[in-house]
DNA sequence: TTTGGCCAAATTGTTGACACATTCGCGACG
DNA sequence: CGTCGCGAATGTGTCAACAATTTGGCCAAA
């Protein structure tokens, strides 16, 4: 009776978890619109003890917003908000660009080389999602290798927060080019060991 | 029955949170400890319902980790992670001092001289306190001035993961002087504008 | 004495029901 | 015709009981 019977393995609030962001990344839940426990409940094929905690969650992590009485609504975020993550993630890239100079290894500089080499095919064959799908992978290993888990806990919760946002305006209409050769200069940067340049570059 | 038996006036979940915080930070719940659900009910004078909400907040702001089946114990932070912070609250609040710069105004310049000059007379009464809550606020105006508030949550976050540790290890001892110097330099800086200035030694 | 498994106690996970607050519709009154 | 107020309905907040899993102790066997 569930929409997706089985994933007893980690909890039922963290699975519903799961499939809210889901829903909420996917725009099926748009921003402002309010949350129904029960309905939730019934869909998960839970009963709301597990939603509820379920929100909880999505509230710490900036997804929603709960109001007392009322009910939780998907944040609807501003352009205002939007900037200042930007600049936050800018931040947090260089940073872990900068440190990530010091820690790059031959196995490393292999994955970031078949990163670079699968971008460009997919910048060639307009392949908009695949890219952003790489970009994401390479940027993570740029978090990766700058050996604070901590920063890249920050950025992937930046990162989370900005896909609400994408998904309202617009899809990131993809100057793939541009992107793509900036991941090459910042790599050159980082394999060369200069990190006043990957942390610019970066940011 | 309650140990603060009303405020209702946001709910029973954060309020059970507000709590358990506080029994984290006064080091009542130490490290490492579980956190039996009935007994902090019991002792809340709500039923597990709240009690359990108010932990899946707490997990998400990295207080607590949970454990399927096992329950939610306090977390005890590595060195290595406490270094990771302190990396972090760096980065940022050397970002924060460098925006600082551009929101500055005549208001705000009273409220810093307010503040250093009672900074100087805790660091001459030896208050180690009345210093570290002056301190904190030297801080929070930073961030404020910084104009960004996703920046201001994030060093937020930055400091209750910090409390954390403080209680566990040392309890800065406190070279307050130089300390107190190095506020009067970053706010000089902040006033001239010199970014640079204020980055560098805000970090 | 130590090891292995089994039973009981304690604790977490989940549920359905109840109490309370808010919202909406509808009718009376100005 | 607009507005104020008064239920009814919807939905959130809370609770106590039930189910399932883990933990600890006990006893027997090697």
């Amino acid at each position: 009776m569930n929409a997706a019977p089985e994933k007893p393995e980690q909890g039922l609030p963290v699975f519903v978890a799961d499939q809210l962001k889901q829903l909420i990344y996917s725009g099926e839940l748009k921003p402002g619109e309010r949350l129904n426990e029960a309905a939730l409940a019934l869909r998960m094929g839970t009963s709301r003890g597990p939603v509820r905690e379920a929100i909880r969650m999505l509230t710490g992590l900036g997804l929603v917003t709960a109001v007392l009485n009322r009910g939780v609504f998907v944040r609807q975020m501003s352009v205002r908000e939007m900037l200042e993550l930007y600049d936050l993630r800018a931040l947090v890239f260089g940073f872990a660009a900068e440190r990530a100079t010091d820690h790059v290894a031959e196995s490393h500089k292999a994955q970031f080389e078949q990163l670079l080499q699968a971008m460009d095919v997919a910048c060639e064959t307009e392949n908009a999602n695949l890219y952003y799908e790489l970009n994401l992978k390479f940027h993570a290993l740029v978090l990766l290798l700058a050996n604070n888990q901590r920063a890249q806990a920050a950025y992937d919760d930046i990162i989370k927060e900005m896909h609400l946002f994408r998904r309202e305006y617009f899809n990131a209409p993809g100057n793939m080019r541009q992107s793509n050769a900036e991941h090459r200069i910042l790599y050159e940067a980082i394999v060369k060991g200069s990190k006043a340049k990957a942390k610019s570059t970066a940011e």
